[in-house]
DNA sequence: AAATAAACGAGACGGTACGTCCTGTCTTGCT
DNA sequence: AGCAAGACAGGACGTACCGTCTCGTTTATTT
């Protein structure tokens, strides 16, 4: 399962009947590699967290030497990023309905869903946390994660806004801490749990205002 | 200056005039011990953030057998956690003048201005890093850091709630996340910068709300 | 046998009864690692050669941290050299009857008797190999091997030649090169075999010279 | 083509200006090939003897692919010694000047003067060690620098016991071991000095006998 | 005051992972 | 067709910490 296409190509030797799978040790097709790599460290990701997460681990169970990972990642943090795109399906849609309140909700109550049912919210919370430290995965994860749903967030802001739909002298670089900042906060400092009702509140009280 | 009190302790093993400290390898009051393990941690830890932080060299530094830091702390970063806090001067004041909006603008504004022109911020975000891999150190962290400072600014909005500068319906601890979330978002996924402009937006945009 | 002080103790988790061994991470009496390090280092050595013979397969074998191994051996040559002795009852004996030609004789005959039927002459041309590149191994070798048995070998000479059995002029440490460096050369240069005709012819060609 | 330079001495620094060395890819006649590569492993040999020696570091200063270099030679220990060969003038001369005596001396004077004026002394140590356990080193060692250099001597020496100058019952082949066996003794294992006067203490000794 | 217990510094221990290097095999792309 | 270029799996290197444990010393507490 984790190497299928090896059967096409034959590995040259023997087709196979007896042996294993018995790799020889040249060299193979580079996306071939990557594949192997990546889907291993996914796997590993989301078996172990980033705690179990390491480079010799990734390289044994992807039948891959340390050296093959070292050409094309940085840090173990950005490898575990790759890993993490790879393992879950990366849809980043943010439809706009003409309402931007239920826009909104719809798009926060998913993260909501997101971390409270699936273990995606923890490894990400791992991914920030070791960005911290580590700045290849820091760029990395700010190039390819945080950065185009961010930028996404702001087109429907902005949208919105065209439409009269929000103060026009509102940055929405401002809002989109002040909902998706705000949940992250919950996420990496859990004083305070990341419920629906949360975000409700997170909607609801920048909408109209705090005054009474 | 990181460890003046060793001098007036001195134990006075051997008079030498030679040997550097050389302290004797027998019992010392524990909390002398204490204070140079806090002492090494801090000054280790402003000096080299989270990456250089070793129980190995805080221990060396402090001149203390790692033995007696696994006896108090559970983790390295229970340990760096009480070593910033040895560091800093941890103040935790939150005036209440009556102004609700001029004092939040004021706690943000020092929080920007803690970030920018201290060390402070970039260990903080290692330490909220570190804790996601971390639990004995998430719990000190929320414990100590980041529940007091919760609770105070919740209780500073509650009065301005009573006093009616704010909406009854309004839960305070939401509050909290879009502004102080807001900004957590910001040091710990440096997408944006976190200035007074965007500490100014998101009082603004909370008082008096996103609708135009 | 190997560790019957752990019984002692009592490892904590479980008094014994069903765990095998388990012996615990910390530190162990210095001689008890030694003596498992030099059996492994002996085995290993004798059942490959120098070729199989690696620093991690000694610690793994030996049940040892690498640490452990660096700490008190230089190199692998070194460590290797002290496993062979380890391995092999060094008796280093020279008797010296009276009978110079006899006693260089037997002396000789044993030792093609050594390289011929067991493993110890392959080892110790390895170990000479090594020690061409691996300066503590050589600074070893002289001080442990080869030192102790020329000063024997010359003891002997020096005792002949005040019996007057040998020339006074005569150098007994050229004359050592002369057997036992012939017998060296052949080991390590096999053109030709070493046999027990050869040390007679040896000792012949020396004791009564080539002239007609 | 880019570089016919390399005729000369070696690739060096190439005048060229920008690129380093940078053929192209395409195929190149056989023995320019070989002819650079043995170039290379001979001037790496003598500047960084066996420990730095390493077919990697071959290809890529040779500017050859590694393939190349195992299509020809079956071990790093047989390409070093043909670039031992290629870079040293290989003479292999022994005159026979009717006083056999003399002869040795003279010979043996000069494989002093080898050991102690120039590096190949060291590089013969080395290759003779890495041949303990290179078994393709040893073979070719045997036929191309031993072997021959044996047979020279045994020829000398069989001509001299012909014109009635040694013994009749004496074998040469012991006596080149008595010989220049000693000196490889005392190169290998140097608990004593390769001098003049050792090698004429060899020859003395042997030609006139130990009795007194 | 002497004997005992507790805690200490020092640092070695078994382990795990690091990042680098080299080996010998194999693929790709240029000439 | 044959080469350079170099990627590949494997595995050893020597280092750094981890958390555990032993050793001999020194202080504090009990007798």
């Amino acid at each position: 399962m984790a190497t299928p296409s090896t059967a096409g190509k034959g590995t040259g030797t023997t087709p196979d009947g007896d042996a294993p799978v018995r790799r020889g040790r040249g060299r193979r097709p580079a996306d071939e590699v990557r594949r192997d790599i990546l889907s291993a460290a996914g796997t590993l990701l989301f078996d172990e967290g980033m705690t179990g997460f390491t480079i010799e681990r990734v390289a044994t169970t992807a039948g891959v030497s340390k050296m093959s990972i070292y050409k094309w990642w940085p840090s173990k943090g950005a490898l575990a990023l790759d890993g993490y795109f790879t393992a879950v399906e990366n849809t980043l849609a943010f439809p706009d309905t003409g309402d931007i309140e239920a826009d909104l909700l719809n798009q926060l109550r998913a993260f909501v869903h997101l971390t409270a049912d699936t273990p995606a919210g923890r490894i990400v919370t791992e991914l920030i946390g070791a960005a911290q430290t580590d700045p290849d995965l820091a760029a990395a994860f700010r190039e390819h994660y945080s950065g185009p749903r961010r930028r996404l967030a702001v087109d429907v802001l902005q949208c919105a806004q065209q439409r009269g739909q929000l103060r026009a002298d509102v940055d929405p670089r401002i809002v989109v801490d002040q909902l998706w900042g705000a949940c992250y906060h919950r996420l990496l400092i859990p004083d305070e749990p990341l419920t629906e009702e949360f975000v409700a509140g997170l909607v609801s009280n920048l909408m109209q205002g705090l005054r009474p």
